[in-house]
This record gives C-alpha cells, structure tokens and sequence, in this order.
DNA sequence: TTCATTCATCGTACAAATACGATAAAATAT
DNA sequence: ATATTTTATCGTATTTGTACGATGAATGAA
C-alpha cells in the first residue's frame, strides 16, 4: 500500500480498524461459529467444516489468536481452540460504543 | 489470493465480513466520525482533516458508498456525502445478532 | 469566454492478504 | 525404535488493498 499511514490516526480509530479486520474474511466468522457451537475446538475438527486447506486454516487460525479473539492450547498432537469471551465482549462493546457516538452527533442529513 | 474461496461460505457470513471489511481501515472510521460530527458532509473538508491525499480519500468514500455506508451527492461543483443511518443501523443489527449467536451457544471452554 | 475550484478516475507502485503444497516438529501408537 | 497422526511453519503464487500524482470533467467566478 505503498508507505502505511495505519499510524497516522487515533489510537481508538486503529484498534477498531484492527478489529474489524480480523473478521473481515467469512472463513474466520464461520471459524467463531464453529468454536461456539463444539465445545470441542479440535483445529482438525475446523479443517473439515471449511473448504480450506489445513495451512490456511491454521493461518486464519493464527491471526485470530493474535488478535486475541481466541484461545489456544496444545493437547498432545492435537490444538483445542476456543473463543476468549472477555476479548471478544470487550471488542464488541468498543464497536458499539463508536456507533453510539456516531448517532449522538446526528443531525439533519444534508444528503 | 490465489483463487478467493469467499463464495464457498453462507451470505450471512459473506455479508457480515463485507462489512467489517469496509469498516477495517482507520482511514474508513476516521471518515465516519467527520461525517458524524461536520453535517457538512463536503468531501474536501475531510480531505483537510485526514492525513491523506485526495485521490486517495475519495477512493475510501467510494468504497464507503458502495457499501452502502454513505450515501452521496453532487452539489455544484461540489461533493456532498453522509451517513446512510439506516444501512449502518441495519449493518450494527446484524453484527450484535452474530454474537449474540455466538454466545447462546457459549458453553465451558475446554482451553 | 477564460480561469479557478472541486472532485472522480486513471495509471501505477508497492504492501498486504489469501491460498496451498511441502516440510518440519511433536506426540502417540505399533 | 519406527510409523502414524496432527498441526505449525516455510516458501511461493496470485489477488487485493493502499496511496498518490496526473489528468479530465463539471461547475462557478472573473
């Protein structure tokens, strides 16, 4: 994108950004959906939902984790995915919270 | 991306991305809020306030407007844009509705 | 008309995202 | 010990996104 400007804006206007990003792609939505509903969060379990490739859907795997909007921990062979909540909740609450600024200012539309 | 497999996941969950995707660039949610606070809606205002050049704030208005976003209009020579409330409503709607789905299903994480 | 203003679009350069095969690493099973 | 299973990572190909200068079209002002 030739030379970033990403940190030219506010703090609150990145992160909102930030989480956005993450689930702009349906095959991570579809990967929420898949850890709310089986408990179980197998990563094999998701390879099979999706039709991805094991290594793309680690990689989505990934950059949900470093996002923060999931967990994940190493059972032998295997890796159990789930959602961190309170991430989540919190990231939810901020994308709220931006709309509901947006409306206290709205005024006539000029359009 | 090598072949997008986007179409190979439900409308909602295409829909849902759609719109996290329009709203993943600080630059887009910047947008928004100027458009919030200023009913002026003049899209050299916002080019006056964004650390971005023209050409490139008008192709984020364009991508806001595809969307559905905003809504725009020409007034002289002149552009004026602003928020298409109900489309953001109906858009924040669906997104709340997706967690809340999310979380009825929230049972004890394994991890 | 002529000039200035305003904005969209074109072309282009570069960065980031997406997708997958191949491979490596780690644990279990035989 | 060897083989199998499971997953992460690497390398790579391709597409998409981001950014801007330059140009053109449309309007209003001189």
């Amino acid at each position: 994108m030739a030379i970033a400007k990403t940190n030219e804006f506010t703090q609150q206007e990145q992160d909102l950004a930030a989480f956005a990003k993450v689930l702009s792609h349906p095959a991570r939505i579809a990967i929420m959906k898949v850890l709310a509903k089986e408990n179980a969060c197998i990563c094999g379990r998701i390879v099979e939902i999706l039709p991805l490739a094991q290594a793309t859907v680690s990689q989505h795997l990934k950059e949900l984790k470093n996002a923060g909007l999931i967990k994940g921990t190493v059972e032998g062979p295997k890796s159990c995915y789930c959602i961190n909540w309170e991430a989540m909740e919190k990231f939810m609450q901020d994308f709220n919270g931006m709309f509901s600024a947006l409306q206290l200012q709205k005024g006539k539309s000029c359009c």
